[in-house]
DNA sequence: CTACATTATGAAATAAAATTTCATTTTTTC
DNA sequence: GAAAAAATGAAATTTTATTTCATAATGTAG
């Protein structure tokens, strides 16, 4: 989709000349956008008709609308760019990318997300008779925030991060239950085998991992949540992030298909916390 | 800076022609980026120099220019615009919008963020004799997360979402301990009370809050994580991502002061969770 | 190494699009 | 209700982009 990413991919595909308008280019984008063909021309030193060719090329109808689409790559800051960190940045820095890399994770996990799925997942919330969180290590904590949510909706829910607790309880589910199995890597042992023991003993098992993976086989519906591979490099980091945002969207499909009776609810579940609290006094 | 917002804005400063110009962007502004000015005349039934004379007025250089601001705007979705989740939204819709929202508070909260107390935590964070995260509720799983990677680092560190625990905890810092504290709001008394009780007792404490809450002026460093007042309506859900992004953002920092021989050991403390997954095939 | 074919390139012509100018219409103000 | 001010569009002009086509560069087969 990026235009730049891909005059940078496409770039052994050019001719010379091309290949000059190209530098012009990425050298500095945001000064071509101002610029017209003919002035873009002589900065590459080339003629114009190579510029046109050059977006052709690259699938626009010629050198306006390859401006508009360079404008659209701009305006998002270039966070699709995920910007590692290093040694020696600042705290400035590294704060920035961190976020970045944050915020890209999650649109790459919102467009590796099914909406069908989410839609089947919700139905199958409403109509549970039980509601199980299972996760470890950082998934864990996905889990216990589940918890957390569903739990205001007055609905039957547990999570455990221990796996003896989750084999017993998974041994425990029946149809109508819906066990959720949270886990990034998809390939961790225990969690696999709990997910095939809720399945033996008809709970529906919902999966929130990455496709493809052992854990997938094991569910009903895949919920797929997809980060850029390097961003949880020594540790989980985008990935329990991006599952936290589809648990908030499944507590929000979830109070959505309840309708807004229920919502006041929520109201009272949030009001009754404000004697624990100090007064906001403006 | 978004020009769809500006337009609307200004659409009652404007001629009666110009704001037919205005209505039919606002109808369909995608249709309008592909758009000549000629054929943009005449869908909205006007001469070209009206629609020149309209881009002018929202400070664009002219027609082109306009298109390329237009484009922007599109380009990120209304990200900036935290878009509301609707009764009848449907499932793609709830989730884009959640995802939008999400990254929007991110961009928030990075914003709000004091690069130079980050620096300053992190400082104390790698020179602290022992490490304590303190939250309730939502908060509770920013905590336990941060325990999860401070764990790793082979620091003594611990995490307790138990009111008593905290105040035990609090009442045997000394001098050379960090505490800190998590909650959105700022005004959970408990916490509040813990973190006085830790301070009291010549702990550093840190919190991970608003800017000028009651938990605030407990602190020695604030690290403030504003988000949009209003995504986290009826249960947390922006607030904690933002919270959590924090936590990478120490946890990096952390890293980086201790240097790269530091490093290698994360990676056998990751390298020891392989026996208990699938193998990757690929 | 040459002759032929293919591809790449730019000058000039053409076409398209945007802007300016200016006369006309509409609206406002007194 | 007349003069002034503002808004509008037709036509001319200017700017910008595209096409055409001749030439140059590169590659290929003999």
């Amino acid at each position: 989709m990026n235009i730049l990413e891909k005059i940078t991919n496409e770039l052994d595909t050019l001719s010379k000349s091309e290949r000059k308008v190209a530098e012009v280019i990425l050298a500095s984008p945001s000064t071509v956008i101002h610029s017209s063909i003919a002035a873009l021309a002589k900065q590459a030193n080339i003629s114009e008709p190579t510029v046109n060719r050059f977006c052709r090329r690259l699938d626009t109808k010629g050198y306006p609308d390859f401006k508009l689409h360079l404008a659209q790559s701009l305006a998002n800051g270039t966070p699709y760019v995920n910007r590692h960190v290093d040694e020696n940045d600042s705290a400035e820095e590294y704060t920035d990318k961190i976020f970045e890399s944050t915020m890209a994770s999650l649109e790459l996990a919102r467009k590796s997300l099914d909406a069908n799925d989410v839609n089947r997942s919700v139905d199958l919330l409403t109509q549970a008779n039980k509601i199980s969180f299972f996760g470890l290590g950082a998934s864990a904590i996905v889990a216990h925030d589940a918890q957390n949510k569903f739990f205001r909706f007055n609905v039957p829910v547990v999570y455990f991060d221990d796996i003896l607790m989750q084999r017993m309880s998974a041994i425990n589910s029946r149809q109508g239950d819906v066990v959720i199995v949270i886990s990034h890597t998809g390939r961790t042992k225990s969690l696999v085998e709990v997910a095939n023991l809720a399945k033996e003993n008809d709970a529906t098992v919902i999966g929130i991992t990455t496709k493809g993976t052992p854990l997938a086989k094991e569910c009903s519906i895949v919920l797929t949540v997809d980060v850029c591979e390097d961003t949880d490099l020594y540790m989980p980091m985008s990935s329990r992030i991006a599952q936290l945002a589809l648990i908030d969207v499944l507590a929000t499909g979830f109070t959505l298909r309840r309708g807004s009776k229920f919502r006041d609810n929520l109201k009272k579940v949030k009001d009754s916390l404000r004697s624990s609290r100090f007064e906001k006094k403006d």
